[in-house]
DNA sequence: TGACTCCTTATGAATTTGGTAATTTATGAA
DNA sequence: TTCATAAATTACCAAATTCATAAGGAGTCA
């Protein structure tokens, strides 16, 4: 998880970085604010740790600069300021959430995996590589193997496998897939989708039963898995 | 928003349900473990707040649970038990938050608000999805399933459903039905819908009683729920 | 040319649809 | 309550729609 940490106190900063890296973070430290700004500006950290009390830029407007920014990494705030206006004022101003100093190393540790596991949950897509059952897409070199061998496919019918697995598990109809796939935005005097759907249910069979793509009547098809 | 609370305690219930309440949130409230799962799993709420310490089935327990159903609604857990270990299990078992009393009310306003936003941003799935008791229907993707178990539609069963859903706890008349989901502005000498209405009514009916969709004699119909 | 891709057309098969009519249930007056 | 009538439900079937598949033409490129 890479983490990066906005804190002025270099000893705190010392502990706070060493004793993440141990367990396997991986920490950036900005010593003041506008440098924490123009890091968490360029990087793609999954968590940004930060105290309030910052030289140049305090901790609350970098928070709000980077959320006007349209960055939306998790921001931990870490500070000594425990009153419940401090923690109100931080959370409004677009942080996720508030641990007061002095603190339990696990605990801060718990509260980054928290924060990190719900930005998680959304990500998963951009895979390189999907493996369904015997079936092997890897996105990145376009090549297709079922049961270990590799299947060749036209571009057209990778196309539109690509686009099944990346909508898979929900109905799509012919017209969304005539535009995402063909880039066809009216005729729909065409069949050709369910052409190169026989086409591509042909070749990724296996012996198997394969039922990967299924026809959802009147409505259009689902790859189901 | 909609919160569930979990809180075995009347007089807590009471007074967050009312300090909320006044506060604009549309609060609902669980008294033991296993009632706060049911209406967790039934119902979508955006935030649900936890008190540990319950009768039956602990909040440890009930988050656990929600999350091995795959409901990703945010979780606060508001209890006394203060130590680190507890916190860092909180988080653990898939909660989002943790919040010991005594509380501020202010400031538990203001983390609710914070995972409400978190979640707000990710209006993927969530907004398309309807849970009416176990029928549930995803309108994106348009499966629909009862008890768990998928149900077959077809496209006129589906859309049928789904205008009584968008049109629920209303009374709509046959001819309605027919201008909205046949696009029929005369004939009324056809019985359609309620052929339609019937096959409907086998589908989604599980063991328990079905009683979603009503006749309204002389009326037409009414999707209660 | 010949191998390959893409798309169209044509055909029969599978599924859905909407009407009819028989049966069951609900309503209201006597 | 009972009975006549209206309304709702269910079963059935033929027509219409929708699909899967095969065959073949046009275009491309080596």
């Amino acid at each position: 998880m890479k983490v990066l940490l906005v804190e002025d106190e270099p000893h705190v900063a010392s502990i706070i970085n060493k004793g993440l890296n141990e367990n396997g973070y991986n920490i950036s430290v900005a010593l003041d604010g506008v440098t924490g700004l123009e890091m968490a500006s360029k990087n793609n950290f999954d968590v940004i740790i930060l105290d309030i009390m910052l030289p140049g830029l305090s901790g609350m407007e970098l928070c709000k600069q980077l959320r006007i920014q349209k960055n939306n990494t998790p921001i931990l705030f870490l500070t000594a300021l425990g009153t419940t206006e401090n923690i109100v004022a931080g959370l409004n101003a677009g942080g996720d959430d508030y641990l007061l100093k002095p603190f339990k190393f696990i605990e801060l540790e718990a509260r980054l995996n928290t924060l990190n596991r719900r930005k998680q949950m959304h990500i998963n897509e951009e895979e390189d590589l999907q493996k369904i059952d015997t079936l092997h897409i890897n996105f990145k070199t376009k090549l297709v193997h079922v049961d270990d061998v590799e299947i060749a496919l036209t571009s057209t019918e990778f196309r539109l496998l690509e686009f099944f697995v990346r909508n898979k598990n929900r109905v799509i109809s012919r017209m969304e897939i005539l535009e995402k796939v063909w880039g066809i935005d009216f005729n729909m005097g065409t069949n050709v989708v369910d052409v190169y759907v026989n086409y591509l249910r042909k070749k990724i069979s296996n012996n198997k039963s394969n039922k990967l793509i299924q026809t959802v009547v009147g409505m259009g098809y689902i790859f189901k898995c």
